[in-house]
RNA sequence: GGGGUGGUAGUUCAAUUGGUUAGAGCACUGCCCUGUCACGGCAGAAGUUGCGGGUUCGAAUCCCGUCCACCCCGCCA
């Protein structure tokens, strides 16, 4: 007899029916009351009539407010013609209450339970439990499910078995900032928490498992973006006896599922794009190929030009680029320009440089610099046609790059050049090492695990810089969202690794001695990857936040407005610890001198 | 660590740019109301203007510090 709330329908008409949830909202007439009863399934009308639904049950009708929890017993009635309400999909019926159970009641609310949040978010985040009975909300958790289902069953049939990770690992050098837990048992020695399930997971391949995943928690203790948090969920994937091709196929088949159980068709496989063409065509890694809007360098016609600013950065062995942006000088102000020329400033960029297409030529402030032939090299250059501006940035690789990717991404926006559309692909040859200017030596620019493309390997130690990796990113509109690597699996590369890394063979031992140890028992070849989870669901559901798809994030620094943490702890409890805390304590007695 | 935006009633916002009693919508409380669905009507309560200090005859408004939230840079193998 129990219904819910969003199933009632004209089939049902006559029928004795019992529901329950929360009244969403109370319209008393004095005489005829009306609540609008919420469910997670949707909203069903209540209504309470003087004679039909009895004296008592009317008179506690009036006692329901906003949120008040009941259960409601009653026959459900076709609403006459004129008060059918074509807004909600039980419009056409309503429950004429007989039976009225009042189960809870609710102190007045922050904030109203309704689809479009008025609410700043650190008051709905105080107020989670609020929050998430707002359909939207119940919509993308339970899309999250369907999703991590998908996920799953896609996996299951490739012949994986999800296998559980541990949580209480050991701290490694390099990589994010590890999340430490102190042991009580071994006085001043620490468990950390996983920044990813990495070794462990190369470990099961030497065990055999052959096909492990696991929708996993990870903890990473850096600071917070709209993308970013603290503790997030990885779906991650190891494979042995695989290339990379394997992986991809495997990969490009779990979203596909993943994305078909949120409702979007997506095109495999995807492309594959070098990460050196990545970063000429698009200043990134990450790029967004929902739209054209391909860099092109200019560094050799800049030479030629009297125009200092480029010479300089010409001669000092830099990069001269550009973006054409397509009837942009007429669309753009001055002010628009300026703007675009503070964005460049904010990515790195030391200016912006522009030049108008116009009445067949490039002009600007600039354009007294260039040679009349040369500035038609350059218009050729770019493919400017009248009415484009084309921008430029001048600088180093490192710095130029990134700002043309920003200014690349924001021109794409402003302009409303991006396409509806999935843009996945993968980016391949990824360096295996990055010179590291802190530190002063290369670091790994995935993983110390990655194995070095073979063709490359006999130059290991004498041009590391130049070594290409087994690595690969998958990249969605300009996220990323996923990374992984063909490993090494034989414990003389391992070592290789580690001392071009600049860890010894003591350091390594005393580390990475179990790896090593593992890798000496006859290691498969294997490769795995990580996607984020979070990132993909957000993408799904179309979110502009990773704090939309959590149902309990973390804020910028770290913390929960609902359960207040992180929180202190006692005396007692840190002396078990064997720690002392060298903060500050505000309940501490004040300090005197 | 750095840059930016914001913080005023439970909540979302306003306050003529330093001026005398800090307002409005929603929510809340009371009364009225038999076809509403953002129900309606009348009345009412509700404030340490984030916090601390300063300038001033006078501060929500200006200055310094600090906390919180969000966005970005650094950071995130």
């Amino acid at each position: 007899m129990w219904k819910p709330a969003g199933s009632l329908s004209k089939d049902m008409i006559d029928q004795r029916v019992s529901v329950r949830g929360w009244a969403a909202t109370q319209r008393d007439h004095g005489g005829l009351v009306f609540v609008d009863l919420r469910d997670r399934s949707g909203i069903v009308q209540l209504v309470f009539d003087p004679e039909r639904s009895g004296k008592e049950v009317h008179s506690a009708a009036h006692r329901i407010r906003s949120e008040t929890v009941l259960r409601a017993e009653g026959t459900v009635r076709k609403r006459s013609e004129e008060t059918i309400n074509p807004k909600i999909p039980t419009g056409e019926v309503e429950i004429v209450v007989e039976k009225l159970e009042i189960l809870a009641t609710s102190k007045p609310l922050p904030f109203e339970i309704e689809d479009e949040v008025s609410a700043g978010e650190e008051v709905r985040l105080r107020f989670r439990y609020l929050d998430l009975r707002r359909p939207v909300m119940f919509r993308r958790l339970a899309q999250r499910h369907q999703i991590c289902r998908a996920v799953r069953s896609a996996l299951d049939d490739a012949g994986f078995i999800e296998v559980e990770t541990p949580m209480l690992m050991r701290s490694t050098p390099e990589g994010a900032r590890d999340y430490l837990v102190p042991s009580r048992v071994q006085p001043g020695r620490f468990f950390a928490l996983p920044q990813s399930p990495q070794l462990i997971k190369q470990i099961l391949m030497v065990g055999g498992i052959e096909r492990y995943y696991q929708i996993v928690k990870c903890f990473r203790d850096e600071d917070l973006r709209a993308d970013r948090q603290p503790e997030f969920t990885q779906i991650d994937i190891e494979m042995s006896f695989i290339e990379e091709e394997d992986l991809f196929a495997v990969c490009e088949r779990m979203l596909r599922a993943a994305f078909a159980a949120g409702g979007i068709e997506i095109t495999v496989p995807f492309p594959r794009i070098p990460y050196a063409e990545a970063i000429e065509k698009y200043g990134t890694d990450k790029p967004d190929l929902r739209f054209a809007l391909e860099i092109v360098p200019i560094t050799r016609l800049a030479a030629e030009s009297g125009f200092k600013v480029f010479r300089e950065v010409v001669d000092a062995g830099g990069l001269v680029a550009g973006l054409r942006i397509p009837g942009g000088s007429q669309a753009m102000s001055r002010k628009d320009i300026d703007d675009l020329t503070a964005f460049a400033n904010r990515h790195g960029a030391k200016g912006m440089a522009y030049f108008h297409a116009k009445e067949g030529r490039l002009t600007s402030n600039i354009a007294k610099y260039f040679e009349d032939g040369l500035l038609e090299r350059i218009r050729e250059a770019f493919g400017a046609e009248e009415g484009d501006l084309v921008v430029f940035v001048a600088d180093r690789p490192k710095i130029a790059y990134p700002a043309l990717a920003a200014l690349r991404n924001r021109i794409a926006k402003d302009r409303g050049l991006v396409r509806d559309e999935q843009a996945f692909c993968w980016i391949v040859d990824f360096p295996l090492l990055e010179w590291d200017e802190e530190s002063g030596r290369f670091a790994a620019m995935h993983h110390p695990f990655t194995s070095p493309h073979p063709d490359d390997l006999e130059r290991l130690e004498s041009d590391p810089g130049s070594i290409r990796a087994r690595a690969y990113d998958c990249v969605l509109n300009g996220n990323e969202i996923g990374g992984g690597s063909i490993r090494i699996h034989t414990p003389d590369l391992q070592c290789r690794m580690f001392r071009i890394l600049g860890i010894d063979d003591e350091e390594a031992r005393e580390k990475f001695g179990f790896l090593l140890d593992a890798l000496s028992y006859g290691a498969p070849p294997h490769g795995g990857i990580a996607f984020g989870l979070d990132r993909i669901v957000m993408l799904i559901t179309g979110g502009n936040s990773l704090r939309d798809v959590i149902a309990f994030p973390k804020t910028q620094n770290a913390s929960c407005p609902l359960t207040r943490a992180p929180g202190r702890v006692s005396r007692e409890q840190l002396e078990e610890l064997h720690l002392i805390s060298t903060a500050l304590d505000d309940d501490a007695p004040e300090a005197t001198e």
